[in-house]
Order: C-alpha cells, then structure tokens, then sequence
RNA sequence: GCAGCUGUAGCUCAACUGGAUAGAGCGUCGCACUACGGAUGCGAAGGUUUGGGGUUCGACUCCCUACAGCUGCACCA
C-alpha cells in the first residue's frame, strides 16, 4: 500500500484548511483507537506559541485527571495512535505536563502554501464552519432626523466586520439597519417644520435642519403647554395616516437614509434591509395578544409587563411592553423584530450590535422572545447582544467637541482623511494628485475602522488622533504599507501574484524567516475561526498585524529578486501569500488597500 | 440601594474564555542598513496582572471579599 505523503495530507483535504480542527480530528480518532471514551474526550488543539510548535492540545490533560491517568504517558499513547501521514507531516512531542505539540515539517508547510492561493480557495475552505445557517446582524441603527455621530462608529464598523467574517463562514447573512423613524419625537418636528422650517438651511444640510427644528419643537413644548399639545396632536395626525403629516415623516425618513448612505459609503457599510421601527407598527397588537395568552405579560399600572421571577433583578424590573398609554415602545417593536426575523428570514440566529449600556433592555428581550417562543412551539433562534463600550476622548469622557456637542460622524472621518492627506503629501511627493486624494481617504477612513476593530469591542475606548494615524504600531497604515511593500516587489520584478507557473519552480523553504512566515500565513483560517466564533474581529486584527510584522522581518532579511530562479520562486510565493491573507484579511475588517502609498 | 461592565509595564492595548517563562506598540536607551519602498529591521530596560483570601496539576481568566472608575434600573428610543 501506498504510503500517503505529507503533501496529500495536507493539500489534499479541503478540510485541512483549518489545521488546527484537522489536528483535532486526528486526536479523537486516536482517542477512540487507544480505548478512551471519546465522546469525553475535546482535544482542545488550538495555535501555539512558536517556542513550542504551531498548534497544542491541552485537553489531555483535563481527561487524565477526570479518569484517574497519568497525563504524559496517556498523552504518548495517544500520540503513537495517529495516524502515519499525521505523524509524518510534523514533529510531535509530549511536552510539560501533557500537552501534544504540532510542528509542521517544512514539506507540509509549501503544501499548505500551494493548495490555498486564492481568496476563492480560502473561502471555500472557511465556508464548511457556517454553512446552512442564517445570521440577521442588526447593526448601525440610527435615528432618523439626527445625523450619526461618533457614538454611531463602533456598531457600524463593527457589525459590518461581524457580517463579513460571518458570509465568508459560510453563514446566510441578513444585514439589517434597523433603523429609529417612528416615535414620539416626530410630534414636536413636524410642528416645528411647519412653521419654522429655514430652506435654505434645508438645501444646504437637511438632517442638519431637522436636528435644529426638533430642537426648536422640543424647547417651545417645555416652556408652552399649548404647544407640547400641538405637537401631541400632530403626532395623532401622524399615527392615523393624515396624508401631509405622513408625507413630512417619508421625507424625513428619505432624507436621513441617503445621508447616512454617504457615511456607509465611506465605511463599506453594506445592508440587505432597512426595516425600522414604522415597519414593525402594525406588528405589535400580535405580541401583546401572544404574550398576554400565554400567559408572560400582565397588566402594572395600566402598562402591559413581563416579569422573570427566576431571575434575581428581573423578576421586579418590568420589562414594559406597552405603555400606559396604549401606545407601542421599543420592546413591543424589538419584539415583533424578532418574530419576523424568524418567521420571514428564517433566522437561526439574530445577533445585536448594539451599546453595552442596553445590557438590560437586551437581557429582558431576550428572556422574553425565549419563553414566548417556547411555549409557542417556535424554534428560539440563536439571541445575541455583541456589546461593545463607549469612545472616550483622551480626558477618558466621552468624547465630545470642545463646546460639549457630539462630534459628527462625517466630521471625524473628514478629519481623519485630512490628516492622512498631510501625511501622503510629506511621504509621497512623486505621486500623482488623484491618487494621493484615494491613498488619503483609504487610509484615514481605514485607520478610523481599524482603531475600532483593533480592540476588544468589550471595553471603552480611548480615540487618539495621534496613535491612530501614527502609522506605527498595530495600526490600519502598518497593514496598508505592508500591503503596498508587496505590490510593490511584483510590480518591479514584473511578476503577478499567485502565478502558478512561477511557483512551479519554487525550491523548499529554508531560511528562518521564510519558515517563520510561512507558518503564520497558515493561522489565517484560525484567525478568522477564532474572530467569528468569538464574534471580536479584534483576534484578526491581532492576527495580521502580527503577519505584517513577519513579513517586515523576512523583507529585511531575505531578498526576493534574487538570481537563482528556485529562490526567487519560493520567496514570490511567500510574497503572494502573505498579500493574500492580509487582503482578505483587511477585506473581511471592512477596509479597502492600495497600490502605493 | 440593586445589578452589570471595567481595573494588566510610565501611556495605549493583547493574552484564543483555565494552559507552558503575561506579550505588543508608543515613550526611554542602544544598534543595523545609500534600501526588491525608511511609513523599516534588531536589541535592552520596564510587571506582586488594584489589594486580600480561596478553588487545582495549572489562575490575568473561576469563586469570596475590599477598593476604584464607568454604566443601567416603569412608560424616551
């Protein structure tokens, strides 16, 4: 028989793709051969500290304790029970206490290299992990009539990079902008449009109009109750479909949404729907019936409410579904979302980008969608709220303009395109005009998104114009440069990424530095494993930053145009990897790359 | 008052949710190279992970406790 080499190992199994689930594989087999119970037994394989190899299992460990077994000498067994073309692709030790560490062979590397070149192969070896399951992410979910303000940045850019990283897994993702346009607000705007409205304002900013005559409709409200009944009675108008007061709530609503369309733009932000809260009106009176029928709300204090006895704060902290008044509020809304999403979408999870400041409203929402559905008979989707903290100004509060204003969105990325704009002007004299205006505005929108990313989204954060745009550190232009560096060798050397006609003659990888490479290109389906599990982009941010800084080392130290054709080969290949995964990478994040810089 | 989140090097952050000697960047100090792009690379110093207990083969991670900061708690979304 035929001995399988490491090179059909590992370039031969699409599986593969993510080494370290392959790995596990391998040891569960090994587990159920050398007698253990297997269904027991989690390899735990996860990447590894490069002191110690590419990836370890810790789980031998665990297992042993549980079963009364010496760990090293069980994790030995298990060892010599994988399977030959396992043992023979990499160096396998038992190390410290029983942890199994992978070091793959040089040969096994090159084949890994060779079978994944194109983002469509990394794709599709990604896509087995979500395939079959629909995802709805709500995310970015402004107010209409308000224009987005700096406290809008972390849930678009971090939703958007959450929906990437979940298509790419293979999930069926809905993107929804769930969007505030219905409320007791447009009362006090509508009266204030009507009677103050400045046009010419309205030509030049409109959101920034209706912002001020909301303004204008609330302040005469507090001093006036005459006029807070005016606006009481537009709002009636509204809700009963009087055809000029809905006529001014579509144009808000128009408005709003090509407005903020231009921040998206500049974002690459991306939705399939925008059903705000007006879609979900005539929703409601279905859940109030449900929830009161079976049994989950009651009447307080003329207010329709779900208590959760079981729960140490929510069984006195209402969960209010309908006001006193009759009237619909944001839970009765979220509610109706949540059963069309599973009704119409199909969801088999919806996930919500969302503050973490709305912890509770979540925590309650979900408790009761989860019981509702429950005694309904419905399957309960998959509710998450992906929290992420407050953007601190470097005072460590919120960050505000000098005045105590919000700072709006489209002013802080003009900011940032601004600044990187100085930066291309001293760096990179000898180009051309308009493509130091492109190289500006992917660079600071880039750098804005990827200060974002870059951070565990659980905790504030502290926005610093200078560590942001500094371009040193873990940084968007750190990963763009490195993007360009690449470009830039294939362009002098005249040669196309990926070429597999070039690659054909590559010799095996030898240097330190080409190894070292080599072994984190391999992590990338890790990387990305890692970042959509978790739901935290931040593990890919971490994960090409580190790829750049391995590549800077193997540039500095490794020439690539060199004579020897083998040589040059296989360092153009390492070359052509690198920039493939840190393009997918830097796409899956939501930012564009270029050329030169 | 109740509850949630946070506390890691001078500063800004990591640490794959219990794994091996807690890692980066900035700043500080030192070094390399007329470079396939210097928006570079290499190195040094810098830590009782807020304090105190506990759980176990192993704790930044889990539990208890104290302290500090932020946030949320009935009709605004």
């Amino acid at each position: 028989m035929r001995r399988p080499s490491p090179q059909r190992l590992i370039g031969g199994m699409h599986a593969s793709f993510n080494l370290a689930a392959l790995f596990d594989a391998a040891l569960k087999t090994a587990a159920t051969a050398t007698g253990l119970d297997a269904a027991d037994f989690a390899p735990e394989v996860r990447t590894a500290d490069p002191k110690h190899g590419d990836f370890q299992a810790n789980g031998v460990l665990p297992y042993a304790k549980r079963t009364k077994q010496t760990p090293r000498a069980l994790a030995e067994k298990l060892v010599a029970a994988l399977p030959a073309d396992v043992r023979e692709a990499c160096a396998i030790t038992v190390a410290g206490p029983g942890f199994i560490n992978f070091t793959l062979q040089p040969a096994a590397l090159q084949s890994w290299l060779r079978t994944f070149s194109t983002r469509e192969q990394l794709s599709a070896g990604a896509a087995t992990a979500y395939s079959g399951q629909t995802w709805v992410v709500d995310y970015s979910s402004p107010n209409t009539a308000k224009q987005m303000h700096v406290g809008h940045l972390r849930s678009a850019v971090i939703g958007e990079s959450i929906s990437r990283l979940l298509a790419f897994s293979g999930a069926k993702v809905i993107r929804d902008n769930h969007i505030g346009d219905w409320g007791t607000q447009f009362g006090k705007l509508i009266w204030a449009y009507k009677r103050q409205l400045d046009t010419a304002a309205f030509a030049e900013d409109p959101l920034a109009e209706f912002e001020r005559l909301y303004k204008v409709g609330n302040n005469a409200s507090d001093a006036d109750p005459a006029v807070l009944k005016e606006a009481q009675q537009e709002l009636v108008k509204l809700q009963s479909g009087d055809p000029e007061n809905t006529a001014i709530w579509k144009e808000i609503g128009e408005v709003s949404v090509s407005s903020f369309q231009q921040i998206y733009d500049l974002l690459g932000v991306r939705f399939d729907t925008t059903l705000g809260e007006s879609f979900y009106n005539d929703k409601v009176g279905r859940v109030y019936q449900e929830l009161t029928d079976c049994g989950l709300a009651s009447e307080s204090q003329g207010a329709l409410v779900v208590f959760h006895p079981e729960h140490p704060r929510f069984k006195d902290q209402p969960f209010l579904v309908r006001k006193s008044d009759g009237a619909a509020n944001y839970a009765s809304t979220d509610l109706a979302t949540i059963l069309y999403r599973r009704e119409h979408f199909h969801a088999d999870a919806a996930i919500y980008v969302i503050d973490s400041r709305q912890g509770d409203h979540c925590q309650q929402l979900f408790l009761t969608a989860q019981k509702w559905f429950e005694k309904t008979g419905r399957k309960v989707p998959r509710l998450e709220h992906v929290a992420f903290g407050t953007v601190l100004g470097e005072d460590g509060r919120p960050l505000k303009t000098r005045n105590g204003d919000n700072i709006k969105l489209k002013d802080l990325l003009s900011e940032a395109v601004e600044r990187a704009r100085r930066l291309v002007d001293e760096k990179s004299t000898d180009l051309p005009e308009d493509e130091r205006r492109v190289i500006s505005e992917v660079v600071g929108t880039g750098s804005v998104q990827y200060a974002d990313l870059s951070q565990n989204r659980s905790s504030d954060y502290l926005f610093s114009w200078d560590k942001m745009i500094s371009l040193e550190g873990n940084t968007a232009a750190y990963l763009l440069y490195a993007v360009a560096r690449v470009r830039s060798i294939f362009r002098k050397l005249e040669a196309v990424p990926g070429d597999s006609a070039v690659e054909a003659d590559a010799s095996p990888l030898e240097t330190p530095e080409e190894l070292s490479l080599a072994r984190k290109v391999t992590k990338f389906s890790d990387a990305v494993a890692l970042a959509t599990n978790q739901l935290r982009p931040h593990f890919l941010c971490l994960y090409l930053y580190e790829l750049a800084g391995e590549f800077s080392t193997f540039y500095a130290a490794n020439k690539v145009a060199v004579d020897d054709p083998a040589v040059r080969a296989r360092r153009l290949m390492l070359c052509a990897r690198t920039l493939l995964m840190l393009e997918t990478g830097l796409d899956l994040l939501g930012l564009r790359t270029v050329n030169r810089m």
